[in-house]
DNA sequence: ATGCATGAGGT
DNA sequence: CCTCATGCATA
């Protein structure tokens, strides 16, 4: 194990955010923030760093073992039927869940260039059934569907002094001993990082234009049956104690970092590792998750929707597991597929470096400048669009891989190989 | 614990 | 081509 402590790249952030205005990329704005991002960019030597760029066809080792499947099959049909049950069975457990767009914690910022958030360009997204479902049954009960922004917290398009509580800042407070157990991701509540915390509706409302001052525009898409929810209690943190991560009841984001820490804590006691969760879940509910799941969702590094979504299952998992403790669940082994996939090329820290930069820059570039800048960096285009496409991602996790404010701090030179997190599980 | 990848849905 | 949810493979 590897420790890490700080994370220390929040700096790009805020560089990033600046521009998400003018993200059109198209056009780009060049404006970056005050800060600069000197010594980013890091000429690429142009290296052909992949392991094995472009065969698709090279089965990794392990899975070809099994039974490498040349056409497109890719997953065991078996556990489909269950997943559709599982799927039902969680839209009743979590149905309405606020925020949905919530996962805006990045903002960051409250003064400089006065773009305030990284008002993510992109905004909707239905809760989509993460299950190919073979069969089409799935009534799609958008449970957790977008907010309908709380009339409330809307605000903040300005002086906001609320930040005190910057989104796990208040938990991290009343935990004594989160620094040694497990005390992994609330450590860096960092002053002055974060601010609003979790708006729901903050930045994310918007779609189409991103202005970030722009109060929400104020229609929700297709989904925007929130009929049946009568009055939102103020899931939204303020000083109310009462977490009751009991599955119901949209959770706040405190809620599901409480959940996630308590659960992580659980699943260790009892022994189980996370990727006996995982396949437990595809035994008992239908719903097969791997190890990086559930270790994504105790490292919080899920989106906010993706998490609301998880949350009930892994709360019955669990109580199913302790109140089971004893016996051995009965985790079915289920079959890893094969299923042919590129070889993971790994590209080299200096051109990743370069990446990052042109990120910075224009997080989303256009197909030609993928292209060209493939072609300086002697990269498959795919393999740069598909970069970009898992860096925007990151930025929208829950947990935050940065925390200070621009100006001051270390403009990224070049990200130190942790994150932040780091537990001592398994 | 994470980096790169795949695919379903949407535009 | 994008976003998102996920996961194989790997560091």
């Amino acid at each position: 194990m590897e420790v890490a402590k700080g994370r220390s790249s929040g700096a790009r952030r805020c560089v990033h955010l600046a521009e998400s205005l003018g993200d059109a990329c198209g056009k780009r704005v060049t404006v970056k923030c005050k800060v600069s991002v000197i010594r980013a960019i890091s000429p690429a030597p142009g290296v052909m760093a992949t392991t094995a760029s472009n065969h698709y066809n090279i089965l990794t080792s392990s899975a070809s073992i099994v039974h490498s499947e040349p056409g497109s099959m890719q997953q065991g049909t078996a556990y489909r039927d269950a997943q559709t049950l599982l799927q039902t069975d969680y839209s009743l457990q979590s149905n309405s869940h606020p925020l949905s767009h919530a996962h805006q914690w990045i903002t960051a910022l409250s003064h400089g260039e006065g773009a305030p958030w990284s008002t993510s360009p992109l905004g909707e997204q239905d809760i989509k059934p993460a299950v190919q479902t073979t069969r089409d049954e799935m009534h799609n009960s958008n449970n957790l569907q977008h907010q309908s922004r709380q009339p409330h917290l809307v605000h903040q398009t300005h002086g906001n002094h609320h930040d005190a509580r910057a989104w796990r800042t208040t938990t991290a407070a009343h935990i004594p001993s989160m620094a040694t157990s497990n005390g992994q991701s609330l450590i860096y509540s960092q002053p002055g990082f974060n601010v609003n915390g979790l708006i729901p509706g903050s930045g994310q409302g918007m779609h189409h234009h991103n202005m970030r001052d722009a109060h929400e525009d104020h229609h929700s898409p297709h989904l925007s049956d929130h009929g049946h929810q009568p009055s939102q209690h103020q899931q939204q943190h303020q000083h109310q104690s009462h977490h009751d991560h009991s599955d119901e009841d949209t959770p706040t984001s405190d809620d599901l970092e409480q959940f996630a820490k308590q659960f992580k804590q659980r699943r260790i006691k009892l022994g189980f590792t996370q990727a006996d969760v995982g396949l437990a879940l595809g035994t008992l509910y239908g719903n097969v998750f791997s190890q990086t799941t559930i270790c994504r969702f105790e490292a919080l590094q899920l989106s906010f929707k993706n998490m609301c979504k998880l949350k009930p299952l892994l709360n019955k998992w669990l109580e199913e597991a302790d109140s089971t403790s004893g016996s051995p669940t009965s985790l079915d082994k289920i079959a890893a597929q094969g299923r042919k996939r590129k070889k993971r090329t790994s590209i080299e820290v200096t051109v990743k470096g370069a990446l990052e930069s042109h990120f910075l820059k224009c997080p989303k570039p256009a197909a030609s400048e993928i292209v060209s800048l493939a072609d300086s960096l002697q990269l498959e285009k795919e393999v740069v669009r598909v970069w970009f496409c898992n860096r925007r991602q990151k930025e929208k996790r829950m947990t935050p891989p940065g925390g200070q404010l621009p100006g001051t701090e270390d403009v990224y030179g070049d990200t130190p190989p942790h994150r932040g997190v780091q537990t001592p599980v398994q």
